[in-house]
RNA sequence: GGGAGCUUAGCUCAGCUGGUUUAGAGCAUCUGCCUUACAAGCAGAGGGUCACAGGUUCGAAUCCUGUAGCUCCCACCA
């Protein structure tokens, strides 16, 4: 059969991927072997594929099928994440195309078209994946809010709850006026905005004036249409400038409102102009305030973001409208003093970006003082290992300031409170509404079901996600920290790698920890590989918006999935950003090409078993089979230490350039009268199982090209997979071996080099003398045939000749005759210049050697070393001081 | 405002507890090649005061201090 010139991944992948899931080759079922567990970090079930999720999949993927190959039982949990804020958002808009209101339908209907929505576009990003080659075991595909999962959530709360952990509590919350909902601190982005500050008259109540005779004060605020729900103005208790103002009373401007001057050491005496208003309802800082000094909260926006009737005036305006009708309304009465630039740092809602308002509004939450006491020991400790170590100090200073969590949410879309409100207004917090009934009716025993009403709030999806490593195997477990855990959480509970993105180290990884401790009493993984975020070219983030991002789909048609995998591999180091671009992917692409090129060579050569293996081809079959356990050595090393891409740039240049640009050039048959010799049958078995070896070392990185390789080197029978195979483990070498080999390959660079300076071409046949002094000598017929030299000869000492050019390969040195073809005068320089470098360096090295405290206090290996170094140089410029007495 | 981290070739990055020739890789660049596997290729070459300034040391890209620039995290200065 006669295979295409290049790579086609499109008659490749589909076919293999098909046959991997057709042979159920992802499914893992708890078997006596050692279990290797990720579960997948859930994408939003709304999402679409995008180049974060390439390169974190792409990672698991790797893990996992290597896991596979080094004989473990590997399960690579899949599923979707709920995304409560998200998906509810998309089905609103989506609602709302078709003319309906979310507040014109019941709960009910809405949560019924919320579900028709994510059947319909719900599983896209997990077929996306599968075009990337991911082989997660698609039997366990799990979603936060199947029944199972969601049941386990609900558990949770309750254990909690009743564990007095989870409480309900007036609090000031980040409100989203957009998405009408309160998210959490985390969920807050801090940006540095333009706005102004405004500098309002409030008047003194009475006869005090201040020290220049005025009858009002000054107060700095940039949120003017919040004054009417003012309660205080607040002044240092040691700012003697406004000693008189103690006890007094000021009206808020417009409303003419008297509120009281309080004191307080919040306040900072030089910012502003020292007098703060208090706003309790409507500022952190001053709710807290007012907490102190017991100042009445006064409400006046409303859940929109729109002043209410008790701002008095502009009801029903939006704040920020209402804020330039203020000023308007304050400048015509003369109240407001001047405006000023002002850069503050405002907060945005995280997923409608709308600017977040400080709002009261009851909430549940879970306190976190004596979880997060666990979670960060285990980090501390190592006994999770947070890769790269760096996010050690982010996570401990996270866990050491930790809130408490504010786990509900003011949404439709998800795992509803399971608390049941009784007429009076207590409640009772049961996993069922039977449940709930007996609770409460133990409180009233004439209750009935129809006078409880549940909570109308969700949880956090956060509050589903913290489960996901234990749920997602016995969703029975959660909430029941003695229960006997099923039989595949008990084989595959603790997982072991999690992968994930830095920015959810906090809502999710952290959490995850907690749970996991609580529930299971073990830590849910081992290891948390940190990817970097992918950035484009110019350093910025890829988003919908910028349209910067390349569809991944896309780029896997035109590159293939292999190509894609390796271009994002090749630039992944651990927890730092990854700048992509498209050209490494084509460097990917390329080198599936070479691979499958590698092979059409092979594959043409014609076999004779009569045939004996010529000398070059022992060496280098020798000489490769060493390399070859040594790449086997460091791979292992550089996945232990998560040095993925570093792994797969060594492999990348042990194919390429060992095997390719060297062995099978050595091995490669001569091309003689037009008519291709055969190889010998050693050779080539070898140098199958070579390529064999190489395969299954790149199948991790390269499933598809190294599944249809492998099934053509051999017949294989139906369901066999080279994802099953059992990578090998490294044997001992002879580094010896290697390091002749190394001096082989200088000499022949060196002599390619003369060609190319000479112009001599690679055709022309060459001769060789070295000198025998440190030559390896069964290394000749390599050079001879890698350089074209007819014939090498080692010689004791180089006989004076009109016309050559030499060199040096470490201290052994080679001379090519070449009669007429130099010009002896640049020769005679050359040497000049290289006697000039090895002399400059002699004489730092010696200036070391001479340096006393040197010899003294540096250990004996490094003084050694530094011996050889000057010897070395010695004997160079001798050798060259030779050759330039010999050339005139 | 507090904290963490980064700055090495045109680009992306290695360089672990200071000593391995006068700093490495891949890509890009340049030169010569369409040589019967591959031009998505082959062969060769060039390219760096290791951000800057001090210090410690026999010895610093590596450790310390400061400066500048960038990034991220945390934070209520109205």
């Amino acid at each position: 059969m006669a295979l295409s010139v290049k790579y086609d991944p499109s008659q490749v992948e589909d076919k293999w991927y098909s046959y991997w899931l057709k042979h159920k080759l992802f499914h893992s079922e708890p078997d006596e072997r050692e279990p290797y567990t990720i579960v997948i970090p859930p994408p939003n079930v709304t999402g679409v594929l995008h180049m974060g999720h390439m390169m974190n999949n792409t990672l698991q993927d790797v893990l996992v099928r290597r896991a596979r190959m080094m004989g473990k039982n590997a399960c690579w949990v899949p599923g979707t994440d709920h995304a409560s804020i998200a998906t509810e958002a998309k089905v609103v808009a989506k609602l709302k195309a078709e003319g309906i209101n979310k507040s014109d339908i019941t709960r009910e209907e809405f949560l019924r078209h919320a579900w028709e929505w994510r059947e319909k576009h719900g599983g896209i990003i997990l077929e996306q994946l599968k075009k990337l080659g991911a082989s997660c075991d698609w039997d366990r595909t799990k979603f936060t809010m199947d029944p199972a999962l969601s049941k386990a959530v609900i558990n949770t709360f309750v254990y909690f709850y009743k564990k007095g952990y989870i409480y309900r509590g007036v609090r000031m919350v980040n409100w989203d006026p957009e998405g009408l909902t309160a998210v959490s601190d985390e969920e807050v982005i801090h940006k540095e905005t333009d706005s102004k500050f405004y500098y309002l008259r409030y008047k003194i109540v009475g006869p005090t004036r201040t020290p220049d005779g005025k009858d009002y004060i000054i107060i700095a605020t940039t949120r003017p249409e919040t004054i009417m729900a003012d309660a205080a103005v607040c002044i240092h208790p040691e700012d003697t400038r406004y000693d008189y103002l103690r006890g007094q009373k000021v009206v808020i401007p417009l409303i003419n409102k008297e509120i009281p001057i309080i004191e307080d050491d919040y306040v900072t005496m030089d910012f502003g102009t020292g007098c703060l208003k208090v706003t309790p309802a409507h500022d952190i800082n001053d709710y807290a305030i007012g907490l102190r000094h017991k100042l009445p909260v006064l409400d006046i926006i409303d859940e929109h973001g729109h002043l209410n009737a008790k701002a008095q005036i502009l009801i029903g305006e939006d704040r920020f409208v209402a804020r330039k009708k203020i000023v308007k309304m304050l400048e015509e009465a003369q109240l407001l003093e001047k405006t000023e630039d002002y850069k503050s740092q405002v907060g945005y809602s995280e997923r409608t970006n709308a600017v977040i308002e400080p709002r009261l509004s009851m909430q549940w939450f879970l306190k976190m003082e004596d979880l997060s006491k666990e979670a960060l020991r285990v980090v501390e400790d190592d006994e999770v290992q947070l890769i790269p170590d760096k996010f050690k100090n982010t996570y401990r200073h996270w866990m050491e300031n930790v809130h408490d969590w504010c786990i509900s949410r003011q949404l439709w879309w998800g795992q509803q409170i399971p608390a049941y409100y009784l007429p009076d207004g207590e409640y009772v917090v049961e996993a069922s509404k039977e449940e709930a009934l007996a609770a409460a009716q133990k409180i009233n025993p004439s209750l009935k079901a129809e006078d409880l009403i549940q909570d109308e709030d969700v949880l956090d999806t956060w509050f589903s996600s913290w489960l996901w490593p234990i749920s997602v195997f016995d969703p029975d477990k959660p909430g029941f920290p003695d229960r006997e855990p099923n039989r595949d959480l008990a084989y595959y509970y603790p997982t072991n790698d999690l992968i994930t993105a830095p920015e959810i180290l906090f809502f999710w990884v952290a959490r995850m920890i907690m749970a996991g401790d609580e529930f299971c009493h073990k830590i849910p993984f081992s290891h948390v590989y940190l990817t970097g975020i992918v950035r484009d070219k110019q350093g910025r983030k890829m988003s919908k918006q910028l349209g910067n991002s390349p569809d991944p789909i896309k780029l896997m048609q035109e590159y293939g999935a292999d190509g894609v995998r390796l271009g994002m591999l090749l630039c992944t180091s651990a927890g730092n950003d990854i700048l992509f671009d498209e050209s490494q992917v084509e460097q990917g692409r390329n080198f599936s090409n070479k691979i499958w090129n590698a092979y059409r060579l092979i594959q043409g050569w014609n076999v004779d078993g009569q045939l004996e293996s010529r000398a070059e081809d022992k060496i280098a079959v020798e000489w490769f089979a060493a390399k070859l356990n040594r790449t086997l050595e460091s791979v292992n090393d550089l996945f232990d230490k998560f040095r993925i891409s570093d792994a797969l740039m060594l492999i990348y240049k042990f194919f390429w350039d060992d095997f390719c640009a060297w062995y099978l050039e050595i091995i490669k048959p001569a091309f003689v009268n037009g008519v291709q010799s055969s190889i010998d049958k050693v050779t080539y078995d070898k140098t199958i199982s070579f390529f064999d070896s190489l395969l299954k070392i790149l199948h991790p990185f390269m499933p598809f090209i190294t599944e249809e390789l492998w099934h053509n080197i051999e017949e294989r029978k139906e369901g066999e997979t080279i994802m099953l195979e059992q990578m090998q483990k490294p044997q001992p070498y002879s580094a010896e071996l290697i390091h002749s080999f190394d001096i082989a390959q200088q000499a022949v660079v060196s002599v390619r080099a003369l060609r190319q300076s000479k112009n001599i071409s690679p055709k022309e046949p060459l001769a060789l003398q070295v000198k025998a002094a440190g030559y390896p000598q069964s290394i000749t017929p390599i050079i001879e045939k890698m350089a074209n030299i007819s014939d090498v000869q080692v010689i004791d000492s180089f006989d004076k000749v009109s016309a050559g050019q030499s060199f040096m390969v470490e201290t052994i040195e080679f001379y090519v005759p070449l009669d007429g073809k130099i010009d002896v005068g640049e020769e005679v320089e050359k040497i000049k210049a290289e006697i000039a470098r090895y002399e400059g360096f002699l004489k730092s090295v010696s200036a070391k050697l001479s340096n006393d405290k040197f010899v003294k206090n540096a250990p004996a290996q490094v003084v050694d070393t530094e011996r050889k170094k000057m010897s070395d140089a010695t004997t160079k410029i001798e050798n060259l001081q030779k050759r330039l007495e010999m050339l005139s």
